[in-house]
RNA sequence: GCCGAUGUAGCUUAAUGGUAAAGCGGUGGUUUUGUAAACCACUGACGGCAGUUCGAUUCUGCCCAUCGGCUCCA
């Protein structure tokens, strides 16, 4: 963005007045149609429309060349107060605009504001740039379906999408910067990197790992391994199909069977058992198996579980939301007096990944008690509070999504963005006070007497698929070294270095496990060169006579940077810095 | 699931109411190469099912899948 640029919040007024631009183009065009909401966005605006007659994508150069009309003719934007009941007589055949002005009286308001500009008058705050001709370039993007006020029993509007921005070059700038974010697509990487494949087929929605990718998964797990191990964690594997009595204990059966893999044994011709959605009621069995001493917790259980919900074919994206994935799940058991400290733990234990990583949290959010939820009313104030303070005393800024808990507790989530800033939830605590209660779990305290626990389900990727194509779209595949599924690629120049090669290969292995390729094929350097920044390895050794006559590598590191030659040793040492993690582990 | 769009070799793309063109890839050969694509040959595709038509990859309908949103994510 350049300097000339306006403050944020003009821009939005200037978007958001485009909107209005867009309705009036779209009330030109379409005279029966219905009116909603078009507010400015992160990116642009959009408005929300309830057509009589569907629209389709090449109708948005119609509506923008009228929007471009409308924009000459610089109609000035006029501001008036009107009664409720003078809005409501106004906007007579808009039902949309009647439910808004409803909204605003019971919220206590005498009057509403109304904009006009040329025979449009819309319901709106405000405010407004001066006239239409303020308005900037502008483009209209995409048309997608949405609900009235985001909810799926009301009737699905039509909403079109636009940006604009106050000078051509920051409008290009911006599609171009969409272009390139497409590029760090996580689905494309997978396919230039042959990380994974989906077979629709086969099975649609699930992520068919490749060597280089599971490679990544691999390196994943070990590091959630040793951190764990260090946090005190204990690592256990639950069955993949319970009875479903189970899962009606849990209360997940009630909330979600229209997602759940459904299994009929062989001996049963319905449907009896169900495929794990999650693990929690594993991980309750095996407490359930022995009775607990207070000495014994807080115990933190670990599964790495593979889970399967059956999402809608509308929900799925990549390996970031496949049908199949695996969460990095863990429930802490602990007593009440414990839980702070137990989710403060899990909240650094999160950074940690993160920085380890090199991802940048976008937002945490708390998310309260929803509609469907089990348990008191007492339990979950409670449960609620001890959220509050916990983020409160680790002095973490947080949103509040109200309503948007799991069934049996609150929950903080961790957000992280994609490479198009869409934003997923990776890591999330939850506090659960409903399920101990569901299944009788207890403990033995000092005085002998039986008490509940409470858990705390979290989870630090979230989804080992979802975290990594986050990374992905991150990194745009260059992995940090640690990480590359092919950190070292050896290039012989001529077939007389084969040899050569694939003894440097060998000591590589062997020294610090690097994982390493040899390219011996029948190529020209240049191109064999090509191909390793394509997949982009971290470090490329071009040998030729040269090199092997000095027992040296002449060292490429990822992204068209000649570090020349030296002596294996000195790339050795400094590669095995890199390689740290595994190092210690040997060590140790 | 809903709204809109899309579906041609392994990948990226082209053309067409009379069954399809190319590059990359793969295979074989020639070449032995010095920091982002050597040369030659071969190989290989119209998502599925109906309908319209003398004839459909092309038009229509349904299904499946994918993409952008919406909704949802225990």
């Amino acid at each position: 963005m350049n300097s000339s640029s306006p403050k944020p919040d003009q821009l939005s007024i200037m978007r958001h007045s485009c909107a209005h631009v867009l309705a009036a183009a779209v009330q030109k065009l379409y005279p029966n149609t219905k009116f909603a909401i078009g507010p400015a966005i992160d990116n642009g605006f959009y408005y929300d429309f309830d057509f009589d007659k569907p629209l389709s994508e090449n109708d948005l150069v119609k509506i923008e060349a009228k929007m471009a009309k409308i924009v000459k003719e610089d109609i000035p934007f006029e501001k008036k107060d009107l009664t409720i009941l003078k809005a409501k007589k106004l906007f007579t055949k808009q039902a949309y605009k009647q439910e808004l002005i409803a909204d605003l009286a019971k919220k206590g308001q005498k009057t509403v504001s109304v904009y006009l500009s040329g025979d449009f008058i819309d319901l709106c705050s405000g405010p407004h740039v001066s006239s239409t001709g303020k308005i900037g370039p502008f483009k209209l993007l995409s048309l997608a379906g949405a609900y009235w006020q985001g909810n799926e029993n009301k009737p699905q509007l039509t909403r079109v999408y636009g940006t604009c921005f106050t000078n051509q070059k920051d409008l290009d700038q911006y599609l171009f910067q969409i272009e390139e974010a497409k590029k760090r697509d996580h689905r494309l990487i997978g396919k230039k990197l042959d990380l994974f494949s989906f077979h629709p087929g086969a099975a649609p929605g699930d992520v068919f790992w490749h060597p280089k990718g599971y490679s990544l998964m691999k390196k994943l797990i070990d590091y959630w391994r040793e951190e764990h191990e260090k946090a005190g964690y204990q690592e256990v594997r639950t069955p993949e199909i319970l009875k479903n009595s189970v899962w009606e204990k849990s209360g997940h059966l009630q909330s979600f069977a229209d997602k759940m893999y459904r299994v009929a044994t062989p001996d049963s011709h319905d449907w009896n058992m169900s495929i794990k959605p999650m693990n929690c009621d594993g991980g309750i069995l095996i407490y359930q198996n022995s009775s607990h001493s207070y000495r014994e917790l807080p115990l933190r259980m670990g599964e790495l579980g593979v889970v399967h919900r059956y999402e809608t074919s509308g929900e799925l994206h990549g390996i970031i939301r496949p049908r199949e994935f695996t969460q990095d799940d863990a429930h802490i058991f602990c007593t009440k007096e414990q839980v702070k400290e137990e989710i403060k733990a899990v909240m650094s234990l999160c950074f940690k990944f993160y920085q380890k990583f090199e991802l940048e949290l976008d937002h945490l959010e708390l998310s309260t008690r929803p509609k469907n939820s089990i348990g008191s009313d007492e339990i979950w104030q409670e449960a609620e509070k001890v959220m509050e303070e916990t983020l409160r005393e680790s002095g973490v800024e947080y949103k509040i999504n109200k309503g948007d808990g799991a069934f049996y507790g609150p929950k903080i989530d961790f957000h992280l963005k994609d490479s198009l800033e869409r934003t997923w939830q990776c890591s999330t605590i939850q506090l659960d006070f409903a399920q101990p209660e569901n299944f009788n779990l207890y403990y033995v305290n000092e005085s002998g007497e039986k008490v509940r626990p409470v858990m705390i389900h979290r989870v630090i990727y979230g989804s080992l698929e979802r975290f990594l194509g986050i990374l992905i779209e991150g990194n745009g595949g260059n992995f940090p070294f640690w990480l590359a599924p092919t950190q070292v690629m050896i290039i012989p120049i001529t077939n007389q270095q084969t040899a050569y090669a694939q003894k440097i290969r060998s000591t590589l292995i062997k020294t610090y496990n690097i994982r390493t390729e040899v390219n011996d094929g029948n190529e020209t350097t240049s191109k064999k060169i090509r191909q390793a920044e394509e997949q982009k390895i971290p470090y490329m050794l071009i040998v030729g006579g040269r090199e092997e006559e000095g027992k040296t590598v002449n060292v490429r590191e990822r992204g068209e940077q000649v570090l020349g030659e030296m002596k294996l040793e000195k790339f050795l040492e400094s590669v095995g810095t890199e390689q740290a993690p595994l190092i210690q582990k040997r060590m140790g």
